[in-house]
DNA sequence: TTATAATTTGAATTTTTATTCATTTTTTGA
DNA sequence: TCAAAAAATGAATAAAAATTCAAATTATAA
């Protein structure tokens, strides 16, 4: 009861600050060994808390996945589409949400493969309807990503070699296609440190004779 | 003892078709419900088979489901590899690929997003080793695909508009890229039944101007 | 047909881990 | 400073599966 005009106290300051620090150990580990081989004990021995702790913040095993995952979600949703919202003409922006990608992805391993394991592979929370959450949220970003194709062509700025809903899944897929080359096997595939490296094999094509 | 000048005996003929057994069952529970969702109860009851049975034809849990991956990856990796080296020029060759890449995805469902699983998403066999024995494969087979581009490069068939491995990882993203989209909701994306659909992303820019 | 070997079985054991909750520790406010 | 409330703790519980193995069944061949 310090200020009553203040939305968060102290103490939810804290509770928050603390909600984070068990949610990035278990980012941690989920990221390096998989939802099913981390359990709760190694989750409460990172964080610093006693197991019975976990549980006043999280539900159950489950929840504590779901609202990580989803919160990542949110702050790559919201950056993704900042670039393609952002300035620019089709191209600029393009080029702007392929080198946020780029750099996100490179910033954000352990989060990257997580949502890899999660959107590509088999989903860890069936129960939690985790899946079909995100399955929405991936088919409503393609959606603006393939309006930028879409405006791009009616412009005159692409030539309309494909749907743009299929170069939006396209493009998605090769941006991620190197990524993965890369984090697998760094040794034999370069790092995309030029996005245009990426982008070319789009924009090549797609430019109009001039 | 029936005869000797054969090499697999009835009894053995016998044992191989119980495994297949087992091992198409572990492969159906397995894509539907995810490695850790599946008890060895399960497959046995699937599979007709006691649970003892089971550990007679394979070490463990783990083994079982290595067994199974690569069994399958043997299959697909060796009809990828025809479809490369037949007949035809560099276009001929990526068109079968394509063709028989998404032939084979709609055909193996099961094994796909057992696949998909594994090599996405967060490996379900780390400790025997099985994410590592399926980069150094899939590391071969994208440098055989390399070598159809840096052929059709060097041939005049192909413009240069990328290095040819990095043209290998593009076309491999995109085609799962496009079946990944058809698998999750087939309402919202159209299955691509005509190939040239996928590869003409690609061989619209690549193919000289004659 | 029958003794022996090979195979199959599934109940019992072991292991692993999520979850609970009585107890202890810390914080709060008078 | 102190009693009451809030929060944290982790040993104990419960549940779920993997694995084992003694007993039962089936196949072999003399």
């Amino acid at each position: 009861m310090t200020t009553k005009t203040e939305k968060p106290s102290r103490r939810e300051r804290e509770k928050l600050r603390q909600r984070q620090e068990i949610l990035e150990a278990a980012l941690s580990l989920f990221s390096e060994k998989g939802y099913h081989s981390v359990s709760m004990q190694e989750i409460a021995e990172a964080s610093e808390f006693a197991i019975g702790t976990l549980y006043k913040f999280f539900q159950n095993k489950e929840c504590l996945y779901r609202d990580l995952v989803i919160e990542q979600c949110d702050r790559f949703e919201a950056a993704f589409l900042d670039a393609l919202e952002g300035p620019g003409d089709e191209i600029e922006k393009l080029r702007n949400f392929v080198r946020l990608h780029v750099d996100m992805f490179r910033s954000n391993l352990p989060f990257v493969r997580l949502f890899l394991a999660e959107s590509k592979g088999a989903s860890y929370n069936s129960k939690a309807g985790l899946d079909d959450a995100l399955r929405k949220r991936m088919d409503a970003f393609l959606e603006q990503l393939a309006l930028v194709f879409g405006n791009g062509i009616k412009s005159g700025l692409f030539q309309k070699i494909a749907d743009p809903h299929a170069l939006a899944v396209a493009l998605d897929s090769v941006i991620d296609g190197f990524l993965l080359r890369w984090l697998e096997s760094p040794e034999r595939n370069p790092f995309p440190e030029d996005p245009d490296v990426i982008l070319d094999i789009f924009l090549n094509p797609l430019l109009s004779p001039q």
